[in-house]
DNA sequence: GGTCGGCACTGGAGCGTTCCAGCACGGCGC
DNA sequence: GCGCCGTGCTGGAACGCTCCAGTGCCGACC
């Protein structure tokens, strides 16, 4: 303890010569010693490991990654505005579940919002500056920059989205055709022949594959259909909805590419003298809290974000540590009925 | 762009060196050059800049750290359980408010989840590895052991509550004694004379410290008060609501310590056949957007979580940069009513 | 008894950057 | 003409750790 002092009393940091000076071995040993490999007896290791207690003694990890050794550490960016990524209930679990694995292995995540189109030059600052040991990728638009420029440089990383956007990377994907597909069956299963949907914009990915899906569904099932674009805020939510509801005839159900623009839709269908679910169903994706508080609550598209997190870092592991990981289909979001979908009113 | 692919092609990373030989100066100049400061002529200033950028070069981060200069990271350990992390708002909130400040100035966050006796552990790595420059400490306990221990290696750190809880360390706090005063004179002029509030672990500091005021300002205005404990979670905020309606004569108005425990009171109410807020009102904290999708919409102390996070990463550089910084108030948090409060019937 | 193998440990180079002392050179003042 | 200063740049040590090629020693085996 007393040492401690002195070392933060600006003399100098205590390093792994002191520790090696106190065990009366070279610094070599205390490497050896301090990561648990052979080439030390016991009695040593033990030895060492307590010089190394009783300094306070921590690696520097600057130098022991500068000297090769992993970082233990991974990055993620996140391209939104920062006062709306406090609404979105989606990437708090999503990283919730990302820390649930890396707490496992002393990890740590390394986080920043960024624009656009700084994303790339954040990632090669990370992985050439030697500060992660590879990245998880979310948001995928079509033809990504990133990937190129990233698999470029060798980063490791994992694409959360599917694997078509996901060039050279391993890719963790719901299989969203699927599970609009089954949307869109169980609200032409309730009655309903004009559905819409509200997405979220139309340069990501899953967007993309989503409306593809969505129309192709509705065609087979001889339905009118159409898809209007808003970017996952509560506010152009509730003004896609606004819009839909002016056309005459109107749908008598809408799919959300995300639970706040639902929540928000509530509120439009009640401006419109609408009740919900009888003149109007609802139904949200990404099923969160919010889905059950609000009054009728939600019927949703439920995915079980944490667990998509948690997998996105297993698998961002396996392609660090070098196994050739195949992409890996989380679980297919799966419909909860809940209050806001019926049949139509006739 | 040749180049880096040969780079990435585990030839060797591009070096200052590479950047140096192909500027045809020495490795010092490209530091002068990088860093932006007085030494280098403009023209050669020109050059290198251009190789750098020819090459893709960016420095390591670990080596440029091992040599003195700032690793532009500030740390952030939460030890909340995983799961429960992502339903609540107040912390993606924060962390976004933190993140707008380190955007700014191109700074990354790092994050980590730990259980709670890990903490000082965690810091002290950070710190000494060299990982971070300064970290933001959250929920602090009454004799929080993170203090002494922290200070004591020299840690740069803001506090995020009461200063009384700081030890040496600048805090970031709001008025939650001030908040709480509002409160209770607002139900009192609503008409109530039982009140009773679910509160946060008690080991929290800011929950003594509110739960001090709640009772010193309930006595003062001769008001039936008392406190349950709870831990913020939707399930036992529920439950302490149950108790206390359990109890004769009942309270006729609860105030919550967060959001979730209040939405969960609404349902509780329903449970009894209670109507909100005519048989019974409820007064959120921390309101975040659930306050406003609930039926009937909760009543809340409003405190903009955003800003929160924004100031305290604001004054962790402050206190980074040496500046001596004082504790700072933030806004106090100010009563919002909506519809679950109102005077008692009788 | 000599050789060989293996274990425990050491010494020193190397990771990529920064910082500091120092050098060369040109201009200016006396 | 000499000293002096300032500008523009270089060389090399230092940061703290890891890794690799040893070294010394002991026991086993022929």
């Amino acid at each position: 303890m007393a040492r401690q002092a002195d070392a933060a009393n600006g003399e100098r940091r205590t390093t792994i010569r002191d520790v090696a000076a106190l065990a009366g071995v070279s610094p070599s040993a205390v490497t050896i010693a301090l990561h648990d490999r052979p080439g030390v007896s016991a009695a040593t290791r033990e030895r060492i490991l307590a010089a190394a207690r009783e300094l306070g003694w921590r690696p520097n990890l600057a130098a022991s990654s500068l000297a090769g050794r992993r970082v233990h550490t991974v990055g993620l960016a996140i391209a939104r505005p920062a006062r709306l990524l406090g609404l979105e209930p989606f990437y708090m679990e999503f990283i919730s579940g990302i820390e649930s694995v890396l707490k496992r292995r002393s990890c740590s995540l390394l986080l920043r919002l960024v624009e656009t189109d700084d994303e790339v030059e954040v990632h090669r600052e990370w992985w050439q500056g030697g500060r992660v040991n590879g990245s998880i990728l979310v948001d995928l638009r079509r033809d990504d920059p990133r990937i190129p420029a990233l698999s470029g440089i060798g980063l490791p990383a994992v694409v959360v989205g599917h694997p078509s956007l996901a060039g050279p990377f391993t890719s963790v994907w719901t299989d969203d055709a699927a599970a609009v597909e089954e949307a869109v069956r169980y609200l032409a299963a309730l009655g309903h022949r004009r559905v819409a949907r509200v997405s979220g914009p139309a340069e990501l990915g899953h967007s993309a594959i989503r409306t593809a899906a969505f129309t192709a569904v509705a065609g087979e099932l001889g339905l009118d259909a159409r898809t209007v674009v808003a970017d996952f805020s509560a506010d152009q939510g509730g003004r896609a909805c606004r819009r839909l509801l002016l056309e005459t005839p109107r749908p008598t159900a809408i799919v959300f590419d995300n639970d706040v623009m639902a929540v928000a839709a509530l509120g439009v269908a009640a401006e419109f003298g609408l009740s919900v679910p009888a003149d109007l169903s609802l139904l949200a994706w990404d099923d969160s809290q919010l889905c059950q508080l609000t009054r009728p609550t939600l019927s949703a598209m439920r995915h079980d974000v944490f667990s998509f997190g948690a997998q996105a870092a297993e698998t961002l592991f396996a392609v660090i540590e070098g196994a050739p990981a195949d992409s890996q289909l989380a679980h297919v979001p799966s419909l909860i009925p809940r209050g806001s979908t019926a049949p139509p009113a006739n």
